[in-house]
DNA sequence: GAATTTGTACTGACCGGTCAGTTTAAACGG
DNA sequence: CCGTTTAAACTGACCGGTCAGTACAAATTC
C-alpha cells in the first residue's frame, strides 16, 4: 500500500468517524464522508468494498488504537488508576468512536454485532488482564468475579466518557477520573 | 381519544420499538413498522404527523413508564437496591428501549438529542432524588457528588443490563443485580 | 533521453432501487 | 354518521454503487 493510498484511507477514517459517530452509520451517505475527506465518491469505492466495508475497518482501526494505549498502561504503579486513565483519554480524543461503538455494540442481529463481539472481547481481555493481577494480589473483595467486573467497567467507562462528553464538557479528564475511581473503590465502605 | 386508537397506537409502539431498537431509527421503514404492527401504512400516519414523530412519542412513552416504576422503588427498605433491581427489570422488559436510548442518547447534534436530554434528565433526577436520601443519613462516603453518581448509576446500569441481555442471556436478574451492588459498594474495601 | 507503455489512484456523472410521504375511494365500527 | 382504518397506486427526492475516463509517476523501449 503505498503512501498516498494511506493517506487517503486516514483521511476517509476521520471523515467517516465523525460523521457517523455524529449521525449513525445508516443515515450519514456516502457521499458526504466523500466530501467531508475532500474525495471523490469513487475513490471510496476505489478504496473499500462498500460503504459497510469502510464502516467495518473503521471500528477495527479504532480498537487497535484503543487496544495499544490501554496495553501501555499495563505497566504502571496504579495499574486500575492508569487503565481508566487512559481510557477515559481515548474517548475523550475519539469521542465520535465510542458513540459509534456505543450505538451499535448492543444491536442484537446489527451487521456488526459479529465484529463488534469480537473488538469487544480484545478490549475487555485487556483489562481482565488488569483486574486478574489486582485480584491475585488479593486486592479485589470477594466474590466480585473478574470477567464479570472487566466486562462491567469497560461498559461504564464508556458512558461515563460520553455523558462526560455530551452533558459535562466543562469538566476535566482528571476530576471525571477521579470520580469514577471514588464510585470504583468508594461507595462501598459506607454501607 | 378512542380506545379503538390507543390500541392501534400501543400496536404501532410495540411494533416500532421492536424494529427500531434492533435495527436503528434510521433504517428501519415505515411499511416495516406497518407490517409488523398489522396496520395499513396510511393509519401511521393518520395517527402520527411523520416517522420521527412516532419515534418521538415512543420515546416519551417509554420513559413515562420507566419513571413510574423507579418512583415506585422509592418506599423501600433498601431504597437503592430497589432502585437498581427495577431498573435492572425495565431494561430486561423492554431492551429495544434501551438499545434505542443508547443509541440517540450521546448522538450531539441529533434530532432526539433534545428530547433526550429532558428525559434523561427525568431519570437522573429520579436516581437523584433515591442518593440524597442515602446522602442525608450520611450513608454516602465522602467525596462523592450526588449528582455525578447519580448520573453515572444510571449510564451503568443502562449498559450493563444491555451487556446481560445481549452477552450473558443466561444469568438471572438477581444475580446481576447482586453483580451490581457488589461493584457499587464492594471494589472500594480492598484497596 | 525522448517517446511510449503500464499500473495505480482518483474522478464525478449517472443509473436503478428504495423509501417517506401523499392521495383516493371505499369499508368499517361504535 | 363520523372518526378511523384499509388497500393500493403514485411521487419525487435521495442514495449506494458503477464505470468510463483522467492524472501521473515509474518503468520500458528505441
Amino acid at each position: 500500500m503505498s503512501a498516498r493510498t494511506t493517506a487517503t484511507k486516514q483521511k476517509l477514517f476521520d471523515a467517516a468517524l465523525k460523521l457517523v459517530g455524529e449521525r449513525g452509520a445508516a443515515s450519514v451517505t456516502v457521499d458526504e464522508i466523500a466530501a467531508e475527506a475532500g474525495v471523490a465518491k469513487g475513490t471510496i469505492y476505489y478504496n473499500f468494498a462498500s460503504k459497510d466495508a469502510l464502516v467495518e475497518a473503521l471500528l477495527h482501526h479504532g480498537v487497535e488504537i484503543l487496544a495499544g494505549r490501554l496495553r501501555s498502561a499495563e505497566g504502571s504503579e496504579d495499574s486500575l488508576e492508569a487503565l481508566v486513565d487512559e481510557m477515559l483519554g481515548f474517548w475523550a480524543e475519539y469521542p465520535a468512536f465510542g458513540q459509534l461503538l456505543v450505538s451499535e455494540l448492543w444491536r442484537t442481529p446489527g451487521q456488526w454485532h459479529g465484529t463488534l463481539s469480537l473488538l469487544r472481547d480484545d478490549i475487555v481481555s485487556i483489562v481482565r488482564g488488569h483486574m486478574k493481577r489486582l485480584s491475585d494480589a488479593g486486592r479485589l473483595p470477594d466474590g466480585v468475579e473478574v470477567g464479570t467486573a472487566s466486562a462491567a467497567l469497560f461498559g461504564t467507562l464508556l458512558v461515563i466518557a460520553l455523558d462526560w462528553q455530551v452533558f459535562q464538557p466543562e469538566r476535566s479528564r482528571a476530576e471525571v477520573r477521579d470520580s469514577v475511581m471514588h464510585l470504583v473503590r468508594g461507595l462501598g465502605p459506607a454501607r
